[in-house]
DNA sequence: AAGTGGTCTAGACCACTAC
DNA sequence: TAGTGGTCTAGACCACTTA
């Protein structure tokens, strides 16, 4: 264990951003790992040198962002992105009745491909880079509604096979989780309309032409570094996606 | 000036979420308006009976669901709509290279007519139930790529009209807040494709059959009180609609 | 019973704003 | 200079979980 932290640094930077930037190297270092209880409040405090209220100040905005989980009496632990609320957060997709449900996945194919300039800039790649890239199709209710084609960098998720993929237990995030800890704590999406191609309409089991919904989505781990790069066509006869949900007071 | 909180409930309810609650009631009866200063969280924590520090938490929580704002040295004021980033929480269509812009918008239609089946159930309002429906266009960088039908109930929105509507200087959100005291702070918005009819595609100067996204919103006040019902229909040739934006750690 | 997070207090001092 | 919110402390007691 190192000096404390507000001996290190009266840099006028916080010192609960220091103590939460502090926690974020260690999850990020792999010495708290998903699914783990961090220490204690009480231990933490001691270890930063700071006291339990400015300690609790960090670790709510950790939890607010979703990548520690409070529970009373229990302890408090890394976020697991299989857990059905969080899971939630980042898959959007919901029958019109509001019914949510999980997809069934199934990998359609899995190249190694030299990175496109869209991908090179959507990852921060440098030209000439060469990235994995995956198509699943997606059911929900027994339809096949969303296509996703997802792209990483090999270097990042160096050793990703077809097997792997398919073969994964849980949901996708969680498998980036488990095998290469890399945690998605954060996406941006955009969102336009497009129309189906052969491809596309051949795996939704609709008409050439007919109107999906295209998401276009970079997901980011700790200090923003982009780890995938996704785009999603969905059908929206029966499904719409949830843009903005209603925040309780 | 009643009883402090703390006398009045051991109800097992956090003390924090009572103070939350009776500032939502001095919002909501108009005591603090929009744009005002609430007192000092000195005075207010004398008011409520409670520490500084309960106090804090309580705002702090109105703060992140942006109905109040915090300026350090200032004080806190009720947070009015019209300001830039509260704007484009509620306005989430950008050009797709990224770029934000105010639209300017053109009053197409005004009509008072009895809600629809629909209408009814999304503002929760019995059968029979009358209501505002209006539809505006908007324009971006000169531009029509939006065409907004909303449907407000018109007991609440009693004595709306027309020139108003075309007159206001603000945001529709501001408007409503001024003159009628409803203060929209969340939104429920769910995203599908659809085709232009023959109006839409008049309106956007598309053709006819155009895919569109479909925007679908309840927006609404305290308490979830539902307060407007939107149908967008978005020209997403040039445009696009952020899903979810990034959040910085 | 022991250990965890959840709430709450009663201050202190600092940074920023307005006058 | 006075008043505001922003940060921080060093506790206390409560509610919940686990054993």
């Amino acid at each position: 264990m190192g000096p404390t932290l507000s001996q290190l640094s009266p840099s006028g930077v916080p010192l609960y951003q220091q103590v939460k930037r502090a926690v974020l190297a260690a999850l990020s270092s792999g010495e708290w790992k998903q699914g783990d209880a961090i220490p204690p409040e009480k231990l933490l405090s001691e270890r930063f040198g700071v006291s339990i209220g400015t300690l609790r100040k960090a670790i709510d905005e950790l939890v607010m962002e979703n990548i520690l989980v409070r529970h009373q009496g229990r302890g408090t632990f890394v976020a697991i992105h299989s857990q059905n609320q969080h899971f939630f957060k980042f898959f959007r997709v919901v029958r019109q009745d509001g019914e949510k449900s999980y997809p069934t996945t199934t990998l359609q194919r899995f190249r190694h491909v030299k990175a496109s300039a869209e991908v090179c800039e959507k990852l921060q790649l440098r030209a000439g880079a060469h990235v994995f890239e995956f198509i699943n199709v997606l059911t929900l209710h027994g339809q096949k509604v969303i296509v996703d084609t997802i792209s990483v960098w090999d270097v990042m998720f160096s050793g990703l096979t077809k097997q792997q993929l398919r073969d994964r237990p849980s949901t996708l995030y969680s498998f980036y989780q488990q095998m290469f800890g890399i945690n998605v704590i954060a996406t941006d999406e955009r969102v336009r309309v497009s129309l189906a191609d052969a491809d596309h309409a051949d795996l939704l089991s609709v008409e050439q032409g007919t109107a999906l919904l295209e998401l276009r989505r970079v997901a980011y781990s700790f200090h923003q570094t982009p780890v995938e790069w996704r785009v999603s066509k969905v059908n929206t006869q029966h499904y719409e996606y949830i843009g903005q949900e209603h925040i309780v007071t």
